[in-house]
DNA sequence: TTCATTTTTTAACATTTGTAAAAAGCCAGC
DNA sequence: GCTGGCTTTTTACAAATGTTAAAAAATGAA
């Protein structure tokens, strides 16, 4: 469980006791590609870290799926409004391998953050960096053209990029895939 | 400063004793419309809650500003980067009009955060509820056609969009002014 | 390898949105 | 009520992106 350990002890540093309290309620879950483990309009009573493979997660439009999360091997899987309010989000993510990932009930969260300051504050810490990280991609996305934010994509992912349908990053990054070819082929 | 309570108290339930650690450390302050209150580059030490007034978020392009959020009475000012990272952040706020504000040290709140278990279950709320909103005009973003979003304006704040000047609101849109005026020709 | 399936690219054309500039509308101060 | 400055709309044209369909390339299983 090398990657989930590393995960959780790198959002707040934690003491032993607490780290131990966290580490005996994950269960490990195996999982096949394609499986689709958070469904849009229905709450999720579990959040979970992955430990190995790639997932997405995606929203219906009205006539398209649109991409906007990937998360690898460090990330975790999770509904915010599943885990914060405990109604129904509006995102789907399935499995695009087979995944190896560690389950954790949320509710068994919310008793842990009300009877331990470490881990009330090692959750908001979490909420935080995910917080963070979404206005870094809200924002990326707004002022970054597709081309420039594939470029960067490809500087700093570029494993993620081959273990990616195409199709679904030309949706990450707002466009068709026909434009997606067309930028391809113009920065080669 | 009943705005600043109604938001603070409905963030998560406090005690007396707690709110009142927390509504000590306010400093009441008026600011002038254009006043740019939080800079990008710059690490901003405090957040304010906005008890009069709006305010619009935004970032420079290349060659043109994007506005990405609005808040009135009741929101927070605040930059993520700093109060989460002590680092910079990319975004500028500036007022739309002349504001009262309640301003608070993000110092203070770390110390109270390390302090109370209940301040810190506050500020994991507090975190969870941005990241919330957040994801929400994200996703909304994503998926919705920047018509439809001003329909969708329109209806769930029909006051904020008479305090705020088109141009911006077409940026916060993703579309420029002309295609906001198109839009607005259209559904007329 | 070979065949079938899936993914990616290319092409032609339609549509949307952007750009730049002018016109119209609105408001504050004289 | 008029004037000057600011905001919003309109217009004509250009550029970018989407749509649809088909071809090409890649992948994987027998």
């Amino acid at each position: 469980m090398q990657n989930t350990l590393e995960t959780i002890k790198s959002i707040y540093p934690l003491k032993e006791v607490h780290l131990q309290l966290l580490l005996q309620e994950l269960k490990a879950v195996e999982l096949p590609k394609n499986h689709v483990i958070i469904m849009a309009g229905k709450v999720e009573r579990s959040l979970y870290f992955i430990e190995q493979g790639v997932a997405r997660a995606y929203v219906e439009g009205r006539d398209n799926r649109i991409t906007f999360w990937f998360g690898m091997e460090g990330d975790i899987i999770l509904s915010y409004h599943s885990y914060i309010n405990n109604t129904p989000g509006y995102e789907n993510i399935d499995l695009l391998e087979n995944c190896k990932l560690y389950e954790l009930k949320t509710e068994i969260l919310e008793t842990l953050y009300n009877s331990h300051t470490e881990l009330a504050n090692w959750g908001r810490k979490l909420a935080e960096l995910i917080l963070i990280k979404t206005e870094e991609s809200y924002i990326g996305r707004l002022f970054k053209p597709a081309k420039e934010r594939y470029i960067d994509l490809l500087q700093t992912d570029p494993l993620l990029i081959q273990r990616i349908p195409l199709g679904y990053i030309a949706s990450y990054l707002g466009v068709t895939q026909v434009t997606l070819s067309r930028i391809r082929a113009e920065i080669k």
